[in-house]
DNA sequence: ACGATTAGTTCATTGCCTGAACTATATGAG
DNA sequence: CTCATATAGTTCAGGCAATGAACTAATCGT
């Protein structure tokens, strides 16, 4: 819920529960965005939220009552005055990211502020396999973690599961993972984290990534298309500092949008999807690498060093990616009115690369649309899923700091 | 402002002020959302919204004085136990939509339930015109439009307008209107409703025809692209029946989709968009029309008859302008999750020499993503973007009833 | 005519925010 | 060392909005 100014027409009737539960909101937001080790005093909430100090004093004691925020020490440094109590996120609760990928599972645990404390990564071939076995080893992993994380004295309230396919978080059900040989199958996600408050979440791999990149941007740049180059291509919309998924949930897919109508067939079963010439797959076997190194990482160095050495099949094959996801990029950006664009994936390993043909071809297809700045490389990097899907976790937190109330 | 289960992060506290606006929003709706002529109770409007008799009655008399409201006779049927008094919106409050277009400016009032009252076009070439006396054309028709209805005893609160080209509502200008000649044009939009309680929104008409669409469609069925064929190709986008338009206000823009990357430059400056394809002008010079009739309307008659009698050049032009569409379509389905698409303008209007070569080139590029059925062709047609924008204020006062309180 | 039934109002209660008054604890000047 | 000043935080009365129960109002069926 939101109370501002502005009222929308609702379903459900309001009652003075949502009023505080919305200043709670606002409170637990205030401390979150806090940097780390500043100190912030209730007065100083008070003063920068609008409430006033009785209110402040009040959202406080239920926030410290639901183990979410803690009290440091008086402020140190002498300033006139009584000193304030210093107020930060509670540094015993924390949040556990997961991920299960086409070459390895991997998990972490992030504190309330998203400082990564924990994480392990553990190698595992999950091409067509079989899911039970899979979330049963990520289970493991967490589980370990979590035990982990429970001798430093912490308490895991929630998850969330990144996967690499299309997913129905409502019925955590994975719709589509074709990499994983994966289709319409539902997950057991309360086995992750038996007995964790807030349960686990699901999210496409791509949208988890989106996710970890918004708190790593500059306030303010809060809309962008985050294109993930994996196997496959997958995209992640962002509007307004929040993932847009749209009706069906499966919005900022820009791996498919049609660069080529004469182009050659997808896996999606359309043609001339991106996919076909800037998945890694296609780049690989445009550069004539076909058959080669086993592991993804090991032929992207192999690429690296073919494009390093002149290569002109490399050259063409990365340039001719570096065009197409240009037309893909131009005609999203007219359709859904994004002007910034972040690379992850082999884009982010290929930008000084792909970087020239990209802003020539986004110039052709969408002229004065983006400025070379608006073009940047992910600020996370590998573990920007997992972030992502913790994160997810915490901002559910920061927006409904009563879920985790008595 | 909204209310209920989930909580949002706000930059402004809530007090229970924001409560009375939202169970005022929701009780408003309630009345607007009731089919006319059946009778609504008090008792109903409780039991429907979940709030309470004693609730409503207060929110209901807040409705009253602010005339949003009418009190109907009683209960007309017999039915058991005390007859309730009928509630409906108030037919003496009206809207005025207003539309500038290519060779026409156009005014039209409606009551708050979106049925039309008075409308007039009024012929004129805008084009390359200058804006002044265009608006001011407007403002005298709307005046006149004003005089009559409030003969009936109807008063205007407030009104929008519809413009073919890029605009920025938070600064009332049009950014880019090329049909017309306009560009960084400010508007004096407070001229052409003098006095009124809420003045006149600005948007773009392919927007302000998809705002239309909403109330003219299926329950549920509130997600579709609405693409409207002018000289330009407009797209306006709805998502959960809201209009989606992006962080800068221009998304839906499908006519700049890139649908042949080798193809010829488009007014935008960029290279084979939809429009240099689909667009009007794009069509009757591939059908060999070019220099024809004047009006757009005699050339539209023309190339149908042409269509009709087999014309070679014709039918080629226009399976051309449709697979192309379905190219364009196919990649925004992707990126923005829409499965539903109403067509307007000539799109509309060709409908039944498009459709074919449109559906196959979805199978094509996005199978299994538009069934037939998901492919509609405008309920409202010509009037569209002016009871758009009318029913734009019709929305704002539904979601927001305390803008019109004493 | 009277009981049953439904509509709508009145009223005491509860919850939450607000503003003012008050308490608590520091700094700095004399 | 003491006191004025300044800032932090709590307490408390007041107001507002929703709630639920009790009450009044109006109609139907028998």
């Amino acid at each position: 819920m939101a109370m501002p100014a502005q009222a929308a027409a609702l379903a459900v009737p309001g009652n003075m529960g949502d009023v505080r539960r919305s200043n709670l909101a606002l409170v637990m937001g205030r401390i979150a965005r806090q940097p780390a080790g500043v100190h912030l005093t209730r007065a100083h909430v008070a003063a920068t939220t609008g409430l006033t100090k009785a209110s402040v004093s009040s959202l406080v004691v239920a926030l410290l009552d639901a183990g979410l925020v803690r009290e440091t020490g008086l402020n140190p440094q002498g300033e006139r005055g009584r000193p304030g109590v210093g107020l930060e996120l509670n540094p015993a609760r924390a949040v556990m990211g997961m991920e299960i990928n086409v070459d390895y599972i991997a998990a972490g645990v992030t504190d309330l502020s998203g400082t990564l404390l924990l994480r392990e990564v553990r190698e595992r071939d999950n091409r067509d396999s079989e899911p039970g076995p899979v979330v049963a080893a990520l289970a493991a992993l967490a589980a370990s973690l979590r035990v982990e994380a429970t001798g430093r004295g912490i308490q895991i309230v929630g998850g969330g599961l990144a996967v690499p396919g299309l997913v129905d978080p409502a019925r955590s059900m994975v719709l589509a993972a074709p990499n994983l040989g994966w289709e319409g199958v539902p997950l057991d996600l309360a086995a992750l984290l038996p007995g964790s408050p807030l349960g686990v979440a699901l999210f496409n791999e791509a949208n988890a990534a989106a996710l970890a990149e918004i708190a790593r941007r500059p306030a303010g740049d809060a809309d962008f298309l985050f294109v993930s180059g994996e196997v496959g291509v997958g995209g992640g919309l962002v509007i307004g500092a929040e993932l847009f998924t749209g009706p069906a949930g499966h919005a900022g897919e820009v791996g498919h949008v049609v660069v080529d109508p004469g182009g050659t067939r997808c896996s999606c079963g359309g043609t001339g999807c991106l996919e076909t010439v800037a998945g890694q797959d296609a780049i690989f076997a445009a550069a004539g690498m076909a058959g080669l190194p086993v592991t993804r990482s090991a032929a992207l160095a192999a690429l690296l060093s073919a494009l390093d050495s002149g290569d002109p099949g490399a050259r063409a094959a990365v340039d001719r990616a570096g065009r197409a996801l240009g037309v893909a990029l131009a005609s999203t950006a007219r359709v859904v009115n994004v002007g910034s664009v972040v690379l992850g994936g082999h884009f982010a390993v290929l930008d000084q690369w792909l970087r020239a043909p990209l802003l020539a071809s986004l110039e052709k297809y969408a002229p004065g649309k983006f400025t070379p700045g608006q073009l940047t490389v992910t600020a996370v990097g590998d573990p920007g899923a997992l972030l992502g899907a913790a994160g997810s976790v915490v901002r559910s937190l920061v927006e409904a700091p009563h879920l985790l109330q008595a």
